[in-house]
DNA sequence: ACCTGAACACCGTTCAAGT
DNA sequence: ACCTGAACACCGTTCAAGT
């Protein structure tokens, strides 16, 4: 286990995060990369060990957007504000996000996020023993949801395939007109209220 | 836009899926796929346009191992029939579960799926308008949830980290105790039980 | 109808060498 | 301390050809 460089590693996250973001996840060489920075390719391998620790790094920037978990009043403003922001990351880096939920990284910003998430849930009340589960729960179903936005398992193109099947989907046809999705703002700030209500049952 | 070949179709997945299955995703090259059913790798672009709907026909694979759809009795034997398998079918298939999230491949099957849901929702007394976005919110955790086991999302190993960085992680440090994730099927049996409440409050 | 061979433009990564 | 060049063992995919 060689000692790596540090000093270039931000500009090199940099490069690579630029490049998801215009080009695409599969488009992040490291080959690509290294001529971003202005390098050769061999060069990289001084500040991350393989492709997959950059990739981490990558995540790592995701996640240090995430923490500045501000002063915030009520547990419901602080948990929606972390819910929104990441979200909102989600748009931002689409291609990049998807890593977040399929590596296991625990970096020192995504510590800080689930400690503030604790934080929020037992400001809400909820059972110490409880804490941990529920933190699971409603950060599952926040990276999901962003997930499956970016991802197009949301899309239209799904919402018209499926009525185009209703056929044989007797449900479907009986909610034809409710498939819309018109407004996912509103519905994402719907199922935080009900994931509220999971938390302090009213 | 050629026409496919559809005879060996299923043979092929068979021998991706195996491969993903025994050696990983990134183990899964048209190549290997290939020298596994026996054949040369362009003989593959006679039954799949390119490796993308070859992933895409991978996915509609698990999909049809989520759609028989048990008679059940009430819709919360019914939900909660389907949320165990797509969690039993993610560790059956780690690797290739992942793509589930991913990919956005609206299938006959995913449709038997979904329409079983919204007939459950509807059962359970959820209002038409509601039944779509309520299905969403569960799926999307059900999905989340068994992506994050086998991703490592919920590993001990990131609990363990957590815990060695409690120092400026005050509210880990106060729940130190209660971190353990000591069983999982009860965490999500207990995830799917909120989930419920969120459905038909009691 | 089904398959092959050769080729192209890519990958990540190792090793030895250069300043 | 930092970087390069050449090389190795891979990729997905196109094209023209073979039975």
């Amino acid at each position: 286990m060689r000692k790596l460089k540090t000093s270039r590693q931000p500009e090199i996250l940099d490069a690579a995060l630029a490049i998801a973001d215009e080009r695409g996840l599969e488009a992040l060489s490291m080959r690509a990369v290294a001529e971003r920075v202005g390098v050769t390719p061999m060069a990289l391998y001084g500040y991350f060990r393989n492709k997959d620790e950059l990739l981490d790094g990558l995540v790592g920037r995701l996640l240090d957007r995430l923490a500045p978990g501000d002063p915030g009043q009520t547990w419901q403003e602080r948990l929606g504000a972390i819910a929104w922001a990441t979200r909102r990351l989600a748009r931002e880096h689409p291609s990049v996000f998807p890593l977040l939920l399929l590596r296991t990284s625990v970096t020192p910003d995504g510590v800080q996020v689930v400690d503030q998430l604790y934080q929020a849930l037992l400001d809400a009340g909820v059972p110490e023993a409880d804490v941990p589960r529920i933190e699971r729960l409603v950060s599952t179903f926040v990276m999901g949801f962003a997930l499956s936005e970016v991802s197009g398992r949301f899309s239209d193109a799904s919402r018209d395939i499926r009525l185009s099947r209703g056929a044989d989907a007797p449900a479907h046809r009986r909610l034809a007109g409710h498939l819309t999705p018109d407004d996912w703002d509103a519905e994402f700030e719907a199922d935080l209220a009900d994931l509220m209500r999971i938390i302090r049952p009213v």
